[in-house]
DNA sequence: CAGCAGGGGGCGT
DNA sequence: CGCCCCCTGCTGG
């Protein structure tokens, strides 16, 4: 054009900018929106979700709050760690196996690139300003990545798989990074892997295998049934709750539409699991993701003062999540709920009551599926309720009026277990119990039986054992004479009787 | 029957 | 919040 006028071009704009915007994510700086999943949290950016989905896109947009929380329940950790490092560093590494499940994530998500085509900057007006960029720079990947190979498939993955990946570099099973340290925070670990140069210097790509790149063929299946996403946003701010059910076929603007599509139950979500039955966050989520936080140095099992106990607490994101922050983005938010300006609010039910009708009958549909499905939609709204305020569980009928008890209670749901014991991959969700639990590594016994030498670790133990000595059985078979002592002894008698009943 | 994990209520600070 | 109390459920000897 102009005579005079010069083309400035920042070479490594893009390495750049997004080198520092992972970065930003490492140090969790500048974050303002919390995705939690399984337990875990993940402080992340707003812009960068929406920029690479606009599933979240329209959640934002139909969020006016300053940090809301997204509540992911159909996506699991490993799965969400990686699509997280995807959509910040534009590529990850995922093992085989694992390439089906994230691929069903990222089409809950929405994620561009990998479930929906990455439209170029032209086409649309939805995605704005950075997606930009990244398309441009996704050159290799983006466009259809999903379609592209649906029959290579297999074959191809196999040989990308082992022709590209080096042999030092497994391909992360658990998308863990393997590369870059990471020192960072404790729930961001998968990450890291940061590949400094794409779009133009690809020719490393070797090692670094954009997921985009070797689709395989569950597209069929995963297309064919989506799992509806559920998703619950919680905004700390006006502290509204707001669950959105969204159909991942009929577009994003359902989401926003409809906005809280609450009827249209999904059925069972991962959240019932830990309401009620066999789930036990426990069991999956324990010895990963919990256990590495304190470490206290192993092995030597002697008296582990309080000291240790105090120091122990806290460390997790949960800790600082529910106690840390003032009005903290989590669901201690829900307490301090007042709908004032509650613009997504929904359902302002009456109050402190368990629920009113109406609100019990939506409960009771939601409930059919599953105990206590992740797909209600409860919002409680305070409006300068005084003096017994009544905390309703997001998640389960459970409701009290002690703030500090419905946290604990919370705690249950999200699966976040802030104490961890130093001795085994233990962890739990309240420092008293950890303290019991600490005390079978020491030996110590503090509760000593009147009558005996017996000492026990729980004050309970003690209390079911003195009914030896006082000979109290408070536990009567309706059938017989027989009497016991604990519930549980009772109860296997009992299964005599239907023995014995079938029998006869 | 003991051991242990886990949950809720509630009181004192 | 920190504790304590009490209860429950499960397991294993």
């Amino acid at each position: 054009m102009a005579e005079g006028m010069l083309s400035l071009s920042w070479n490594n704009h893009r390495a750049t900018f997004c080198h520092i915007l992972s970065t930003l994510r490492e140090k969790e700086r500048y974050t303002d929106v919390t995705v939690a999943c399984d337990g875990k949290f993940y402080q992340v950016h707003k812009l960068v979700l929406s920029t690479c989905s606009e599933y979240f896109e329209k959640i934002f947009e139909n969020t006016p709050c300053k940090h809301p929380v997204i509540v992911l329940k159909d996506v699991q950790t490993d799965e969400l760690e990686a699509l997280l490092s995807y959509m910040y560093e534009g590529a990850v590494s995922v093992a085989q196996n694992d390439l089906a499940r994230l691929i069903k994530a990222a089409e809950v998500l929405r994620i561009k690139g990998l479930a929906v085509p990455d439209e170029p900057p032209l086409s649309e007006s939805c995605s704005k300003r950075v997606t930009q960029s990244r398309n441009a720079s996704d050159d290799r990947s983006s466009p259809h990545p999903k379609r592209r190979r649906r029959e290579e498939s297999n074959t191809s993955l196999q040989g990308a798989q082992t022709s590209t990946s080096p042999p030092a570099s497994p391909r992360v099973s658990s998308f863990e990074s393997e590369g870059e340290t990471h020192h960072s925070t404790s729930r961001t670990q998968s990450d890291s892997r940061w590949m400094d140069q794409r779009s133009s210097e690809r020719e490393d790509q070797s090692t670094d295998h954009p997921l985009d790149d070797r689709l395989g063929d569950h597209t069929a299946t995963s297309r064919s049934s989506p799992t509806p996403p559920q998703v619950e946003v919680m905004v700390d701010e006006t502290l509204v709750k707001e669950e959105m059910v969204d159909h991942v076929d009929n577009s994003q603007d359902d989401i926003v539409d409809s906005g809280m599509d609450y009827g249209s139950m999904g059925s069972d979500s991962r959240l019932d699991g830990s309401g009620g039955g066999e789930e036990d966050p426990s069991s999956q989520m324990l010895p990963n993701k919990f256990e590495p936080k304190i470490n206290p140095s192993q092995g030597q099992a002697q008296q582990l003062p309080d000291a240790v106990v105090e120091a122990l607490a806290g460390p997790s994101g949960m800790q600082g999540w529910l106690s840390g922050c003032e009005m903290p983005t989590g669901f201690s938010g829900l307490e301090g709920y007042s709908g004032g300006d509650g613009s997504q609010d929904v359902h302002p039910p009456p109050q402190g009551q368990p629920v009113s009708q109406s609100q019990a009958h939506q409960l009771v549909e939601r409930e059919t599926n599953s105990q206590w499905t992740g797909g209600r939609r409860i919002t409680r709204e305070w409006q300068g309720l005084t003096s017994s305020k009544v905390h309703q569980c997001p998640y389960c009928p459970y409701n009290t009026t002690d703030s500090y008890n419905f946290r604990r209670h919370t705690l249950k749901h999200t699966g976040e277990r802030p104490f961890s014991c130093p001795y085994c991959s233990y962890s739990t969700t309240r420092k008293e119990l950890l303290k019991d639990h600490i005390n079978i590594h020491t030996g110590e016994r503090p509760f000593s039986c009147p009558y005996c030498q017996y000492r026990a670790t729980q004050k309970s133990s003690l209390n079911v054992h003195i009914r030896r000595h006082t000979g109290e059985k408070p536990y009567t078979c309706t059938y017989c004479p027989y009497q016991a002592a604990q519930k549980s002894s009772l109860k296997s008698h009992m299964l005599t009787h239907k023995t014995k009943d079938h029998v006869g």
